[in-house]
DNA sequence: TCTTAACCGGACGACACCGTCCGTTTAGGC
DNA sequence: GCCTAAACGGACGGTGTCGTCCGGTTAAGA
């Protein structure tokens, strides 16, 4: 009990202070699903309960907070990838780690949000969590086309067209899940072998570094506007 | 030659305001597409020139300069789907329509912004432009079907799934024109009759009011913080 | 119970953007 | 060249967010 609740507050802090940031986490998700990724911090704070300076305090910077919300998804995404590993069948392996990645997408509504956010430019902080990841997509990939599953021209970086544009779907429309799902149908349908007939123009140069499949959150700021 | 620049800068203004007028337009597009769709209106009115008050007296909300400012666009799309409808080959008609809307996301960089902030909520105004379009999307859809080149559970609202989604991708990876190809390349074929596999899930409820092909420019902001 | 270090949160100054007001300039008809 | 209506743009008050500071409060060990 103890454990858990420290588990989602965070260690070393006093009990008021893991309380509370427990009760931020919470508020943030609920916020930052109504309002979007840029609502404001004092926004987070009220609905939290606590003061701005609690908030600031704990998350010094809104990517902080941005991270340690959505951490959970990100563990989720990461967990999803190995089990579509450890699938005896690897396309039912890829289908559904694009299923889950997609439904957590959908289901919590700031996520998407952060995804993106997340997303562009990825640091070399935690590179080897990251490229563990990149290197089980592969072994993934490579494997559900040699079971002739998944259409030889498959390029890695297609999941991270597959999932950007999905987000940006669900951003647009929230609350419809229908779109998401149809979308998501489609993209596997194309991605399955049978569904090659012409060719594909060449793939995207994106390195798979910056999805949030490696679970070690090294985030960056959307472009700001300055 | 005066005709060419009172049809840019709008009639039935003094010389000077004409000029200004589109100076305005042109630095609109410069500045959504660097700083994205809410960059700071003083910013368009330093990058054209002209005082701020200059712009709020052409344009007097932000709607109104992103719908003027990427009119041409909006126009573009209208065409493709008439040119669309006037093509011998459905299927080519089709495909045509999707890629034309999709390139001119991906290329002016403002228009996706500008694109999904157009659509969520439509209103009444130019009601019939919308009908129009949302007729002929429906006849082009179902003259594809009979040819037997679109799957036959292609439905309408399935457009709108593909450009936002694709819009997010954009989006989310401006300059990256070979992910967006990718993409449409992907949905495309998913859409084709042969592709046409396993049973998908239920259409989302959009109604395609709201989809820029109608070039009526009834818009609405994106979603407030508020 | 007492002490103290950790924690709390309201208040505040800084800053950016918004949209208007008003004194000045200029286009273009006479 | 003159006159006036139209257009211009700098400046300004208003609003909302940011992030810090500091005086009060509380958990938890002695």
């Amino acid at each position: 009990m103890v454990e858990e609740s420290s588990r989602i507050g965070g260690p070393g802090l006093r009990a008021d202070a893991r309380r509370n940031r427990g009760r931020i986490l919470v508020a943030a998700r609920a916020v930052f699903a109504e309002h979007g990724i840029d609502a404001p911090m004092a926004a987070v704070a009220r609905r939290a309960g606590v003061g701005v300076a609690t908030l600031y305090r704990r998350f010094p910077t809104r990517d902080d907070l941005v991270r340690a919300a959505f951490a959970q998804q990100m563990e989720t995404c990461a967990r999803a990838l190995t089990e579509a590993l450890a699938d005896p069948d690897p396309w039912r392996g890829f289908q559904r780690l694009v299923e889950t990645a997609c439904e957590l997408q959908r289901e919590e509504q700031g996520f998407s949000a952060a995804f993106v956010a997340a997303f562009p430019d990825s640091t070399v902080e935690h590179a080897q969590a990251r490229e563990r990841a990149e290197r089980d997509l592969m072994t993934l990939v490579r494997r559900a086309q040699a079971a002739g599953a998944l259409r030889a021209d498959f390029h890695p970086s297609d999941l991270a067209v597959a999932l950007l544009s999905h987000c940006g779907l669900v951003t647009a429309l929230p609350r419809d899940g229908a779109a998401s799902r149809r979308l998501v149908a489609y993209l596997l349908q194309s991605f399955r072998a049978e569904a090659a007939h012409g060719a594909l123009p060449p793939p995207s140069a994106l390195s798979l570094r910056g999805l949030p499949l490696a679970a070690d959150g090294s985030r960056r700021q959307r472009p700001s506007k300055n």
